[in-house]
DNA sequence: CTTTGCATGTAACATGTTACATGATTCA
DNA sequence: TGAATCATGTAACATGTTACATGCAAAG
């Protein structure tokens, strides 16, 4: 039994798609899972290594690991688990509502520019990747993009929010 | 130098509002910011007794915690600074992406029903949180009431985006 | 009088990042 | 040949949760 359930469901998935190094798989997720998720070289080695004892992959001729059989199961397993809670830690918003109690409210009107160009930026990224994604060949598609969906939405919804709170504290936008 | 500059800013937040007790400092946190923040005891105390130690807090007579002129400053300067980047970890996402590897796709469909279930839940509770805010006399509102529409925009996008998916997958709404 | 809520704290554990050490290969 | 990229791994550190121990006060 291997802990750290979501590294091991990223790593296990990563492998799912094909065979990578250690090095390959902190690529895959950090190209195609980037958006939403993120695991360091100091958690997908020990993982990796876990993983192997565990034989849910093998390391193949050419160096890569690869998902067994078993690991296929257990990545069956851990997907149909619900999602482990995560508590939210939202620093934008801890910031916004003690607003009150910063030195200057010019540090306000930063901090909600600064999310409207990253959520614009994110937007941008997305529309771009989704044109990407779409070209492949590749049953998993329309996974991939529901996923990137999410990620236009939730963007959408950070720049229309601080537009309208920019707004509300009649700072106004960025006259540059 | 106190460590731990979020957990540091939350209950330096708190602290701002009014003085507290390490307990009442947990209740504000969970009653208020609970919709976008998270602290633990096993946090928070260590952080009062540094905080303490650092000059930025006091104990009063009462035995609360009140902030100092000190924390004051302290609070404005963590105030000032850009948000710590967040790394994204969405398990949410991540079983979606890997959806095709799941051992029956009804796991897919159960997963986007939840999410749909848990964001209209959330949307409601924003909803009354907003009309209790929108009664308090406090300075502070119109920045609780911008972390509460970030809260109901957000809802609104993982709700319409779980609705989206179901139907793009043809599993269609829950007929019961 | 006993249960619930208020209150404080710690220790063990789990998780995750960063910095470092090391070396092969590729490409300019 | 020198720089960049690929590749593996570990150790130290930072962060955060959970479970536990303890006791008081209020309410029923």
């Amino acid at each position: 039994m291997v802990r750290r359930s979501q590294t091991e469901l990223a790593v296990l998935g990563a492998l799912a798609v094909e065979p990578a190094t250690g090095y390959g798989v902190r690529e895959a997720i950090k190209n195609t899972l980037g958006h939403f998720w993120h695991e360091s070289f100091g958690q997908i080695y020990p993982t990796l290594a876990e993983l192997e004892d565990a034989g849910l992959v093998t390391r193949t001729a050419a160096g890569q690991f690869a998902i067994t059989a078993e690991g296929r199961n257990r990545l069956a397993d851990l997907l149909a688990e619900p999602p482990t809670p995560a508590r939210p830690r939202n620093g934008l918003l801890l910031r916004v509502f003690f607003a009150a109690h910063m030195a200057d409210p010019a540090d306000l009107r930063q901090l909600l520019e600064q999310a409207r160009e990253e959520a614009a930026a994110a937007l941008s990224r997305y529309e771009t990747l989704a044109d990407e994604v779409a070209l492949e060949a590749n049953p998993e598609v329309p996974n991939w993009m529901a996923t990137i969906r999410y990620g236009i939405r939730h963007a959408r919804a950070t720049l229309d929010w601080a537009e309208e709170t920019l707004a509300d504290h009649q700072l106004g936008p960025d006259p540059d």
